[in-house]
RNA sequence: GCUCCGGUAGUAUAGUCCGGUCAAGUAUGCCGGCCUUUCGAGUCGGCGACCCGGGUCCGAAUCCCGGCCGGAGCACCA
């Protein structure tokens, strides 16, 4: 045993001494049938039930346009649209605003969810608004309440509520469709005010679930006093979610519903009125809850918390919404891989950030420039250079193809002396004696550190020289050609610094990586650099 | 309380329908080696899980029963 785990070392240890380029190389040439496996298998969605009944697979995202999208939406959204692109199928985008008193929708989140949509590169094939529809659901009940299969309740909630509880009709539900057709047009022509009447959908009265029986479908609502934000006081008639969604999801060709688990049950009682109606139900997909730890996900949270002025805007970096996670530098890539390695399950599922990061490092680390910041900067004075230096710094280590930025650094003075800023935490780490090299450029030994800085000698200039005894290395910036810089942290907290002048070169929008700090996105370039701290 | 769901490593997921190939796969995390002018990436190795108790069976993560734990719904909200 002993003698083969020497031999396997001694193997591990010589394949190990190869670089990679030549490791491949062996393998490809020796074996190059296990070339294909290592093609990293992408995680991929589950079939959708019953998919080849449908000749075109359709679903839609819903959202009531009370508040902008956030992680919490991201469910209903990636998994809608990646099914309807995974079958060429179409991807709807419903906005159900027939609320307009306790689920008030605002103008403005209209927007703001089809920009979150497109942001995500959720792309919609059609857009439909509750509101415009109203008389469509109008028909419908109508429809219901001719054939019996609905009624005028003039009930109040509680004397329904006791009937229904022990299995029993109120007394609205007996009346003829006849008679039910004239409460119908009373309550069209405005003879009910608000909380009069509703419209119930019959169902077993005998039903286990007593939130099942003759659900309600369509209420009054005094839209003087509350005005919907886009029809006005236009109507006081109406739908409530079930008959709304479920009208729309028949009408617009729904095929596969995929929402939240706490639609179950409106999925049951939606079924008793596609039996009326002669429609047959889509299929429905219900998942759980999507939290990430430490994120305020929840819309009253959200919306409370900007009122309260807890947070700047939608887009804190403390809030998991969409403009927020943009505004940081989350890829919409990295939110779509986590959606579906998630998938379809009825479990609720409490992510770590962690796992979205390790999804966004990969698209990031690629396409993320490298640039030099340090943070809290010290000042570090260098003396005894031999010549003057040009360090050249490749803006990729992966990708020389992406070029260089070059700094000169020059020593003046009968010291041959040069001053630099470096990251306050790398002075505070150093010892007098210690040797440590500034990348890309020389080797130092520092030989004093006070409270204002630290004061080194020149030791050499070569990187193999060090490497093996692994020093420290450290990113620098010359003192005169720094850029004010400022890294907006997770937390909302500001952290000053320098970053080097090619960051003036920058763009909103870019997302970089600091050197041994992070990722950032770029928000300002300006007087100063104002970024968004994203990522390790 | 009533009506439904669900419980696989720190997190997430595969496997559960149709019991053996699962002393449980993958990703992430953590630890260590190698590589590398970043504390990044890559690479190699390691750590770590079937909620509990019964039953059926030659055999159970998978089927049955009971318990425990978690979630959702019980609005004239969506």
């Amino acid at each position: 045993m002993k003698e083969l785990s020497g031999v396997i070392n001694a193997v591990v240890a010589e394949v190990n001494g190869l670089s990679l380029s030549e490791q491949k190389a062996i393998v490809e040439k020796n074996w190059p049938e296990t070339q294909k496996k290592h093609e990293v298998e992408e995680k991929k969605l589950s079939p959708l039930p019953n998919a080849d009944k449908y000749k075109l697979i359709t679903t839609r995202f819903s959202p009531n346009p009370d508040c902008v999208l956030h992680l919490g939406s991201a469910r209903a959204i990636v998994l809608s649209h990646e099914y309807a692109r995974m079958y060429n199928g179409k991807f709807i985008l419903r906005f159900e605003d027939t609320d307009p008193k306790t689920k008030k929708p605002q103008l403005q989140f209209y927007d703001a969810i089809r920009q979150d949509l497109k942001w995500l590169g959720c792309k919609v094939d059609e857009e439909y608004i509750q509101s415009d529809r109203l008389e469509i659901y109008y028909e419908i009940v109508g429809r219901m309440v001719g054939d019996g299969n609905a009624y005028v309740c003039e009930c109040s909630p509680e004397e329904f509520r006791n009937k229904t509880l022990a299995k029993d009709a109120c007394p609205c539900r007996n009346i003829p469709p006849a008679e039910q057709l004239e409460r119908w047009h009373k309550m069209l022509s405005g003879g009910y005010q608000e909380g009069q009447a509703v419209v119930r959908v019959k169902t077993e009265l005998d039903h286990p679930n007593p939130a099942i029986r003759d659900w309600p479908a369509l209420r009054i609502i005094d839209t003087k006093k509350y005005p919907h934000p886009r029809v006005g006081s236009k109507y006081f008639l109406w739908p409530l979610y079930n008959l709304a969604a479920g009208v729309d999801d028949h009408l617009m060709g729904m095929t596969h519903i995929i929402r939240g688990k706490e639609h179950y049950t409106n999925m049951v009682r939606q079924k008793y009125m596609y039996q009326h109606l002669g429609w047959e139900y889509p299929e429905a997909i219900h998942y759980g809850r999507l939290k990430i730890t430490g994120a305020a996900l929840s819309k009253s949270k959200i919306v409370a918390g900007i009122k309260e002025g807890a947070f700047a805007d939608f887009d804190d970096p403390r809030l998991g919404t969409f403009s927020a996670l943009k505004k940081r530098g989350i890829t919409p890539e990295a939110i779509k891989k986590m959606i579906i390695e998630v998938g379809t399950k009825p479990n609720d599922v409490t992510l770590s950030w962690e796992n979205l990061y390790s999804h966004n490092r990969k698209v990031l680390d690629a396409s993320s420039n490298r640039y030099f910041f340090v943070a809290e900067p010290a000042e570090l004075r260098v003396v005894g250079l031999p010549k003057a230096f040009q360090a050249k710094l490749p803006h990729h280590p992966e990708h020389s193809e992406r070029g260089f930025r070059e700094y000169a650094v020059t020593p003046s003075g009968d010291e041959k002396a040069v001053s630099l800023w470096i990251a306050q935490k790398d002075a505070q780490a150093m010892e007098q004696g210690q040797t440590i090299r500034l990348m890309e450029l020389f080797n130092i030994q520092i030989q004093n550190k006070t409270e204002t800085g630290v004061t080194a000698a020149f030791a050499s200039e070569s990187y193999t020289d060090v490497r093996k005894i692994k020093v420290q290395l450290i990113q620098w910036i010359p003192k005169g050609s720094e850029y004010p810089t400022e890294v907006v942290q997770q937390d909302a907290s500001v952290t000053e610094g320098y970053s080097e002048v090619a960051c003036k070169k920058l763009k909103p929008d870019d997302i970089i990586q600091f050197e041994r700090y992070g990722f950032v996105r770029v928000d300002e370039v300006g007087e100063k650099l104002i970024a968004y701290y994203a990522q390790k």
